[in-house]
RNA sequence: GGUGCGGUAGUUCAGUUUGGUUAGAAUAACGGCCUGUCACGCCGUGGGUCGCGGGUUCGAGUCCCGUCCGCACCGCCA
């Protein structure tokens, strides 16, 4: 027997146990006379003490002992004479009475504490180091809970788990997808899905009713902090819903992940349309933790011969409350970033609501008094408030204020971690034009079905449909998507043909989904979230790769074991594949 | 594909703006002392391809060019 118990569960009732512990040596404090070993495991860290009058064959062992070896110390349980409040076994310690080496360790190259002292590459490479921190494996621990959360949520609604393939067809929309080559098809290459999207309408033919995964997906993509290769969604479908239905649910679901597993009790989520979004907080993943929403002053603001606005076709304003006394280098510092490349504006006007009722504008020379009250009145401003105006093309002008809002909203710490406020936003366009290919692209996908009421424009103005899809937003996050699905194989043949494929490569990539829709397809929708995410926000982290156990870093490679990597030649022929690599440069 | 920041001791960083003696600190490691620590303390020792290559210069961690790597972002991600 290794053990008789875990690092993290000796008290003070267990006084005088004889007992067995086993884990990793997470420091040794050396007194000459007397050591302390702290020794951890997943459940905690027990202190282990070694006195020479009493445990002198113990003491000689000492020297031969070093962080993270991994030993079994065998001892008496005591109460300390100076207790540690920090930790749980803090008020006991075990008098040694043998120390087995289990397992030596080199010096590792980073210190396993909580502060993190190895850089995001280091921690990387030696993952399996850097998942002993407690805080990693915390975040691990959240994640499974919350899996566990979904699990008992969908289960108790009669939602049935299915596995679908993660080897199958490489589809042109959407994202870039990871191939497989296929040894037994030379020539052919799997796909591996970006969504299990066409097979989980597939089981609501088949009449499964609802269906749902915890799965992974991938998409050949540029990585960012909230975006990996391969992710995880929580991906579900049902059938014989309406929009409403969905969002229920799903809303649902999200309360009761909080509840489970933060205690957190969240408000019934807002609905927004996408319009709204854009137009009130220049995005459509808005994060109304906070207002500062955008006002348009086009009509106020044109026509008195300042050229930048008068020849601009939106002119917007956000209003930072209480920000009057801005200082000149701080409204240039904020002008600067508007302008950087990320964001692209020209340039920011500002109005100062000075205390006193009057204003000072970085556009005096053209504007009133009178003419900045008005704006002020129509942002809502107020005196000691400071508006920001920016200019030009609208959709442009819309994301830079929306940039412009959330980074004020973070100067001004209106961004509360630990305060959240999940919204619906509905009514997504079906369609968005894309210039490269001179063609409509779906804005979520080819299977969602537009509004009703829009179908009889889907032919001539096909911009403007507007989609039964639907985004949950958290602070700011996407969190999930999903959508009303066709599920009438002529619409869907329709759609294709929109989109831009022919009837006959709409049958060669889809046929098998509009095939199935001619035996008998039952209305259905659905919805997936981002795992990742999800979990990132509930552990209050910026990044998924902290929420994942083996990340990628920003080049999509696994520093750890150092893939992607060549294949031998022998595989390559196998595959009968040849490679044509283009020269670096 | 693009923009920005970074790469100096095992590790985390300072030093680079303004080139100039032998490149520092903390921590880790090693040795010594220490009986109540829990970030133990004290004394000492070792530890450097300043990412790599080229250039300018009497002299380069520092300036210039190129390149590689990391992070964040834009594009991209239906």
């Amino acid at each position: 027997m290794y053990r008789t118990h875990t690092c993290g569960e000796l008290r003070i009732a267990d006084l005088n146990t004889i007992v067995t512990l086993a884990g990793w040596i997470q420091t040794i404090r050396d007194f000459g006379g007397m050591s302390f070993i702290d020794l951890r495991d997943r459940y905690g860290i027990t202190q282990l003490v070694i006195d020479e009058n009493t445990s002198d064959p113990v003491a000689k062992q000492l020297n031969n002992l070093g962080r993270e070896f991994v030993i079994q110390a065998k001892g008496i349980v005591r109460e300390r004479s100076s207790k540690n409040i920090n930790i749980s076994t803090g008020e006991v310690e075990i008098a040694l009475t043998e120390i087995n080496v289990l397992s030596p360790s080199l010096v590792p190259p980073f210190t396993i504490q909580e502060d993190t002292d190895g850089g995001d590459d280091l921690r990387m490479k030696y993952r399996y180091l850097d998942l002993r921190r407690g805080s990693v494996r915390e975040n691990l621990i959240l994640r499974s809970k919350m899996a566990h959360a979904v699990r008992n949520y969908l289960n108790a609604r009669d939602f049935i788990e299915t596995e679908t393939p993660v080897m199958i067809k490489s589809t042109p929309e959407g994202a870039r997808d990871f191939v497989v080559p296929s040894r037994m098809n030379p020539g052919e290459f799997y796909a591996l899905p970006q969504s299990p999207q066409v097979f989980k309408q597939i089981l609501m033919v088949a009449g499964f009713d609802r269906y749902y995964q915890i799965v992974k997906c991938f998409r050949d993509e540029d990585l960012r902090a909230d975006r990996q290769p391969e992710f995880t969604q929580i991906d579900c479908e049902m059938s014989f819903v309406e929009q409403k239905d969905v969002l229920e649910t799903f809303e649902g679901l999200t309360k009761h992940m909080f509840k489970e597993v933060l205690n957190v009790e969240v408000e019934d989520f807002p609905w927004m349309t996408y319009a709204e979004a854009l137009e009130k907080y220049g995005v459509d993943k808005p994060d109304i933790r906070f207002e500062m929403l955008i006002s348009n002053i086009t009509e106020a603001a044109k026509r008195k011969g300042f050229s930048v606005f008068d020849n601009a076709e939106y002119i917007g304003a956000i209003c930072a409350t209480g920000c009057s006394e801005y200082t000149r280098k701080q409204l240039d510092d904020l002008t600067n970033w508007v302008k950087r490349p990320q964001i692209g504006a020209k340039g920011l006007v500002y109005i100062k609501c000075n205390a006193d009722n009057s204003f000072k504008s970085s556009v005096d020379k053209f504007y009133s008094q009178e003419d900045l009250k008005l704006w002020s009145n129509i942002v809502g401003a107020k005196p000691s408030d400071l508006i920001f105006v920016m200019s030009g093309d609208k959709g442009q002008t819309l994301k830079a204020l929306g940039e412009l809002r959330l980074e004020m909203g973070n100067q001004l710490g209106l961004r509360k971690k630990g305060f959240f406020k999940p919204l619906w936003v509905v009514d997504f366009p079906l369609l968005e034009w894309n210039e490269d290919s001179r063609r409509y692209h779906a804005m979520h996908h080819p299977f969602t079905s537009p509004k009703p009421e829009d179908i009889p424009i889907l032919d001539t103005d096909p911009g403007k449909v507007r989609a039964n899809a639907y985004d949950l937003v958290i602070n700011g996050v996407e969190i999930g998507g999903g959508s009303v699905r066709i599920f009438n194989s002529e619409l869907q043949a329709k759609m294709f043909g929109i989109l831009g494929f022919t009837p006959e490569q709409a049958q060669s990539q889809f046929g098998f989904l509009m095939n199935a829709f001619k035996y008998g397809a039952p209305p259905h929708a659905g919805i997936a979230f981002g795992f990742d995410r999800l979990v990132s926000m509930f552990a209050g982290l910026d990044s998924i790769r902290d929420v994942i156990a083996f990340p990628k870093n920003n080049s999509g490679r696994d520093v750890m074991i150092d893939s992607p990597s060549p294949i031998a030649a022998e595989q390559l022929d196998e595959l009968q594949l040849k490679l044509n690599l283009k020269e670096n440069k």
